[in-house]
Parts: structure tokens; C-alpha cells; sequence
DNA sequence: TCGTGATCCGCACCGTGTAC
DNA sequence: GTACACGGTGCGGATCACGA
């Protein structure tokens, strides 16, 4: 038993050591004290031609216009100061009308699909309705679907999390039950959160903004590096807004921001508990408006929605390289967009979130 | 009561498309 | 690179209806 637990722990250590060399490899992007040029692994030819020069265009015109400026002058916010080193804070507010279902009627929506009780597919409910059981609630006393009814009945009731796993069970995620069942939450209980950064995988984050909803109010937090040594910083500004009690409202992060972040709280052994529900906002948008619209991009969306068309947008490809090139020039001209528009991501994560509730209610 | 066929359900797999 | 949705397909098991 004890050679077994010493072998294991043999092996273990070697695996760990093994996925940390791997993270290590990554060294380019430890922060070097002379001017040479960072490799970002940027590829031009991922972008469309015109696209590439319109954003190259773009940032000989920043460059032009902030020479000089300071990043205070041009974007009001504080250096948030942590036990790791500092970064850039940057905070503000704006009036926001955002109307999702209220806990009741989300309940009620929810108890009244039997298809989320084992065994009762479409032919099945429309029989069990048929014979006058309208909700999970009359079910109680079926002789087939009691006992899985008073087992849902208990989860709703205690246990909000295990719902969402309970209907993706049965529902693809991007279901308008999944939706629905967001409702069982508060609005002050979502936390918006969009990143930037400099790649897809194993790269440093650049920005961590971070967006809650009050009642009529949204309050947006970004995390700024003015270099990369103020990573951990910005981990730590973030992790300050999440609680148990959150639920993440995120475009694509379930697959991109969340695993990136965790990812970067395991490169510097930070711990961070990011289990917390999750609404992918870009899953229920691909559901609602794939068939209108020629993709389902966030810009897309806004213009489609709310009629937002943005100027100097930076297209995600480049941001690497806008980034590296204020890191070289120490001109924050190229950041400025890049900052601006994680904001406006955020507003426009919790309209969209809003308008869904809207049309599938 | 038993056997048979129909129906329903759950699940797995595949290819394609799409987002960051 | 990776994960996910979606549509399609097919398989196996459970359940039900029905006739003998």
C-alpha cells in the first residue's frame, strides 16, 4: 500500500512537472526589460486582406492621435494596488433596462415540461396531459413518475444549480428551458465577464472585464495590464467580484473565457473556485436569430438588435498585436478601442440576455 | 397469461458549422 | 485548438396494445 501511494505520488509528480514545462514553454511572453519584439504567433493571413489594412490603417491613426497621451489622460481609473503588484482599474456606470423572468413564473414554466422526468418524451406528455397532469407538481402521485417527480420537485426548491445539470440532461444548452431556468436567479446575482487576450491558448490575459446588473444601473470593472507582469493582479481584481452566489453570463465562455481563466489561475497557482453556473449567451443567439443573420458574432448581433454599428472595431486576431504594439511604442493609442469595446461587450452581453427573455417568454 | 409487434425513449456516433 | 450545437441516423431496451 505505502510503495503504491509512493509510486503514485512518483507519478503524479512527473505529470505535474511535465504540464508545467509544457505552460513554461510560453517563455516569450515573460516580460523582458529591453524593447525586443514580443512573438505573439500572430497570423495576418487568419484575416480577411481588406480587414487586416483597414486595422492597420486604424492604428497608424491611434498612434497618431495619443502620442504623448497617458493612459490616465485618456481612460479614467485607478491603479488597483494587491499584495501580487498592480494593474489598471477601470470602473464605471451606465443606466441599463435589463427585464429577465421572475423566480416564480420561471419555476412555473419549468414544472410545467414533464419531459424533464425520466421516461416521458413528447408522445408521453401529451398523453399524461391529456389525462390532466399539467404539471411535475401533479405528478407526485403517479405510480410511474412520483418518485422522479418529488426528487425534481426537491431539486428546484433547494438546489438551483442542479437544475441547470437536470434540464441539460434532457435540453441542449441552448434551450429556451436553459434560459428560462436563469430566471431562478436574481439580476444582481449575474456577473457579465468578457476577456482579452494575447491568443488562444497558453498566452497571457490583457484585460478582465467584469459587469454587474443592479436595478437599473450596470456597473462594468476592467482589469487592465500595462504589462504583462500585472497579470496576476488583474486575476486578483476579478476574483474579487465572484461568490458562490454568482451566476456567469458570458458569449462563448463556456468554451473560451472561463477555461482561459482558469488556466492562467493554475499557471500562477492562484486559487479560484469558477464552477459556478454558467448562461452562454452565444449558444441561445445561434437558437434565436442563426437563420436571419449571416453569423452570430457579438457585433453582429448588436447591429441586428439595437442598431449599434461600431467604428474602429479591432478584430480579435489583432488584438495581440495592437497590444505588442503599444508594449514596443509605449503609445496607448492602440488600446484605446480594444479597452472601449470590452465595455460595450459587456452592455451588449446583458441587452442580448434581456432581449432573449423577452422573445421566448 | 403469454407472445408478438409497434412505439417510444435514451444514447451514441458522425459530419458540419461556428465561436473565441 | 477546442468545445459545443445541430441534424441525421441507427441501435437496443422498456413499455404498451392487442390477439390468441
Amino acid at each position: 500500500m505505502l510503495e503504491n501511494n509512493a509510486e503514485n505520488k512518483a507519478v503524479f509528480s512527473r505529470i505535474g512537472k511535465r504540464w508545467r514545462e509544457s505552460i513554461d514553454k510560453v517563455k516569450e511572453y515573460d516580460v523582458r526589460e529591453d524593447e525586443q519584439a514580443i512573438d505573439t504567433e500572430f497570423i495576418p493571413s487568419f484575416l480577411f486582406s481588406l480587414e487586416y489594412q483597414k486595422a492597420q490603417e486604424l492604428k497608424r491613426r491611434l498612434l497618431e492621435k495619443y502620442k504623448g497621451v497617458l493612459l490616465e489622460e485618456a481612460i479614467q481609473g485607478e491603479r488597483l494596488k494587491t499584495g501580487e503588484g498592480s494593474c489598471y482599474h477601470i470602473e464605471n456606470q451606465e443606466k441599463i433596462n435589463i427585464n429577465i423572468i421572475n423566480p416564480e413564473k420561471a419555476k412555473e414554466k419549468i414544472l410545467s415540461n414533464l419531459k424533464l422526468i425520466y421516461g416521458i418524451g413528447r408522445a408521453t406528455e401529451y398523453f399524461l396531459k391529456k389525462e390532466g397532469y399539467r404539471t411535475i407538481e401533479d405528478l407526485r402521485q403517479h405510480p410511474r413518475f412520483g418518485l422522479e417527480s418529488i426528487r425534481f420537485l426537491q431539486t428546484i426548491n433547494d438546489n438551483r444549480s442542479e437544475v441547470i445539470n437536470w434540464i441539460g440532461r434532457w435540453f441542449p444548452k441552448s434551450h429556451p428551458l436553459m434560459l428560462c431556468a436563469s430566471g431562478l436567479w436574481k439580476k444582481e446575482d449575474f456577473i457579465i465577464l468578457d476577456i482579452e487576450t494575447m491568443g488562444f491558448f497558453s498566452r497571457p490575459i490583457i484585460l478582465l472585464g467584469v459587469a454587474q446588473v443592479s436595478a437599473n444601473h450596470i456597473s462594468t470593472h476592467q482589469y487592465f495590464l500595462e504589462n504583462i507582469k500585472e497579470e496576476v493582479a488583474a486575476l486578483r481584481g476579478f476574483l474579487s467580484h465572484i461568490n458562490k452566489n454568482n451566476v456567469f453570463l458570458t458569449f462563448n465562455g463556456r468554451t473560451f473565457d472561463i477555461p482561459y481563466i482558469e488556466e492562467r489561475l493554475a499557471y500562477y497557482r492562484m486559487k479560484g473556485e469558477l464552477g459556478n453556473p454558467h448562461f452562454d449567451i452565444l449558444h441561445f443567439s445561434r437558437r434565436a436569430w442563426r437563420k436571419e443573420l449571416p453569423n452570430c458574432r457579438l457585433t453582429t448581433l448588436e447591429k441586428y438588435l439595437f442598431g449599434i454599428e461600431r467604428e474602429d472595431d479591432v478584430p480579435s486576431a489583432l488584438v495581440p498585436e495592437f497590444y505588442e504594439t503599444y508594449l514596443r511604442s509605449k503609445n496607448i493609442g492602440p488600446l484605446i478601442p480594444i479597452i472601449e469595446h470590452n465595455q460595450q461587450d459587456l452592455i451588449t452581453l446583458a441587452n442580448i440576455f434581456s432581449r432573449l427573455h423577452k422573445e421566448w417568454q
